[in-house]
DNA sequence: GGACTCCTGTCCTAGTGCTCCAAAGCACT
């Protein structure tokens, strides 16, 4: 069992408290338990099997280890199940909704009987909600948007949702099939997936369908057949799986893995040479030309292979066709993550475990970037705390010579635009992530003045998660893009692509905009524990899908070639 | 509900801005 799965159900208990007005202090302690479990480098289900004090970890008390204990063992916990029957099942899904918390929740359902989206929209703009307490026509027009924007990407999955469900189901799958690989969005790298869709190559067909929809995720089997099934699994993400013969496999991944604009497109490529392109293959006639693989497909159509992540019929036929596809960065070109927090501020691992981990994976240097102090949920730092703090990474920087650890801080862009620290400070970063945190609601022309005014100090070096933006959850703040990077170009700063699957702040649109107005990028983790070093891969996919190269990003660099960027001495 | 300790009772992550309505909820990692 995954570590996410036991942190998604005491996040679930806390909402649910949440909304019932329970005891805040036991509510946090749900989320902390949670958010302990969700960053444990190691399988907890795996230590509990073994018979490890789960009581040793913290947050971890004598009641939730027995709980973790009964999730283990059964897949279900009782308490869970019995506080849902005490509540309409659509409420906790209204907390997801911008604005509305669960004091709103909890005085709509007992004071309007409103237990879902659909009943909150509907008194929404009937105009029923004015009457409740502290509820106005503002709020009601709120509310409408925030549901309008939730409806926009609901049925939705995060990429590392997407991704951990297909490893689950591939693993379970494999001893019944020869070939198996998700294809779909997932397979292009988007940064959300609808549903999965799974191709598989095997001599017993029945089989295969018959441990697919019997396996344990299953909660509904949407089809059944022998070439093709669906089901919905525990969170809700729709699973499809397609048995396809070897000599289609290429042709049917080609077809599965999108996008539907790409496939288009090389349909009617294929109609202009007098073929015939479908799942089944590329035909002459009745003669099937190509098949077995994509690569061949491809090649009857006149083109080499188009990575995935290009897929999307915006321009990569035409480049392909040319000869200009791009040479996309690999994950292995990284050497360095510029953006990263220790337990100086919000980080749960010191800088040397950082700096140990980072080591690890073969970087050659890291920034250490904690927060300063307008971010005071994640005990942001002051000139003073910094100062001390950067004599720190130093002394780390000693007892571990094999990476290089660069004094760096990510300082928030105030609503003015000033910065949250003084220049002096600042000066003594090797690397200056500035960031927005706050006053998300300016109006663009506001913002706009804002960020660059922020990027227009000579110490900042990054402009960090440009858009702040947070996937299938909050709307990126408005400002004016073209114009931030031209600025960003023309002092020197980089724009950031912020590695978190939550996040991929730049998305790949704009990090491919940035790119053509003569952007530099970096992609970065903003990793909060060691663990989180290892989503840097989800920016490089995006990345990926902005068309960029080793050279377009700079932590790619060796040293000496990065430092020169960040306009700081080598020392 | 956890942690700490006073072993039953107390405290627990700080504080600010925004919004929208008239005192408080929500968001911010």
């Amino acid at each position: 069992m995954e570590n996410q799965k036991i942190a998604d159900i005491f996040n679930r208990i806390a909402d649910l408290l949440d909304i019932r007005g329970d005891n805040p202090f036991r509510i946090r302690s749900y989320r902390a338990a949670a958010r302990t479990i969700e960053d444990l480098p190691e399988n907890l289900a795996g230590a509990a099997g073994e018979g490890k004090d789960l009581t040793d970890l913290p947050g971890i008390g004598k009641d939730l280890a027995a709980k973790i204990a009964e999730i283990v063992q059964s897949g279900r916990l009782k308490f869970l199940d019995d506080l849902k029957k005490t509540l309409p099942p659509g409420l906790p899904e209204l907390l997801r909704l911008e604005g509305v918390g669960p004091k709103k929740v909890k005085l709509f359902y007992e004071e309007a009987g409103i237990d879902s989206i659909d009943s909150l929209d509907r008194a929404a703009r009937a105009g029923r909600l004015r009457g409740l307490d502290r509820m106005g026509e503002k709020t009601e027009e709120k509310i409408v948007r925030a549901i309008e924007s939730y409806r926009k990407t609901a049925g939705r999955f995060r990429l590392d949702t997407g991704f951990a469900a297909a490893e689950e189901i591939t693993a379970y799958l494999e001893p019944a099939a020869d070939d198996l690989v998700p294809a779909g969005s997932l397979r292009r790298r988007r940064e959300t997936v609808g549903d999965l869709d799974i191709l598989a190559v095997t001599r017993d067909g029945p089989g295969l369908m018959e441990r697919f929809v019997g396996q344990p995720e299953t909660t509904a089997v949407l089809a059944q057949g022998s070439t093709r099934s669906a089901v919905r699994v525990e969170n809700g993400l729709q699973v499809d799986l397609r048995v396809m013969a070897r000599e289609e496999f290429g042709s049917a991944l080609l077809y599965f893995t999108g996008s539907k604009a790409h496939n288009i497109a090389l349909r009617r490529r294929g109609r202009e040479r007098g073929l015939k392109v479908s799942e089944y293959g590329i035909f002459r006639g009745e003669k099937r030309i190509a098949g077995e693989t994509e690569e061949e497909c491809y090649r009857a159509l006149g083109l080499p292979w188009i990575p995935p992540e290009l897929r999307e019929n915006r321009g990569e036929i035409e480049a392909a066709e040319q000869n200009r596809l791009p040479r996309l960065i690999e994950p292995e070109a990284i050497r360095g993550d510029l953006q990263m927090h220790s337990t100086a501020s919000d980080g749960k691992e010191s800088v040397l475990e950082m700096a140990r981990a980072a080591e690890k994976r073969g970087y050659r240097y890291i920034a250490i970037t904690d927060h300063s102090q307008a971010v005071r949920v994640a005990g942001g730092l002051n000139e003073k705390e910094l100062a001390e703090h950067l004599k720190e990474i130093d002394k780390a920087g000693k007892k571990c010579p094999g990476i290089r650890i660069l004094k760096g801080v990510e300082v928030d862009i105030l609503a003015d635009g000033t910065l949250d620290l003084q220049d002096e400070i600042l000066r003594e970063c090797e690397v200056v992530v500035a960031s927005i945190h706050y006053n998300f609601n300016l109006p663009e022309k506001e913002m706009t003045r804002r960020i660059v005014r922020g990027l227009k100090n000579p110490q900042v070096n990054i402009f960090g998660h440009p858009t702040g933006r947070l996937l299938l959850q909050r709307e990126p703040y408005s400002f004016d893009f073209e114009e931030v990077v031209k600025a960003a170009v023309g002092e020197g700063v980089t724009l950031e692509i912020n590695a978190h699957p939550a996040r991929l702040d730049l998305n790949d649109v704009l990090a491919r905009r940035a790119k053509e107005l003569g952007a530099r990028l970096v992609i970065d983790t903003d990793a909060h524990s060691s663990l989180q070093l290892g989503l840097m891969e989800y920016g490089v996919f995006t990345a990926r899908r902005a068309w960029l190269e080793k050279d377009d990003v700079i932590n790619t660099y060796p040293l000496k070639k990065l430092l020169d960027v960040l306009n700081r001495p080598l020392r």
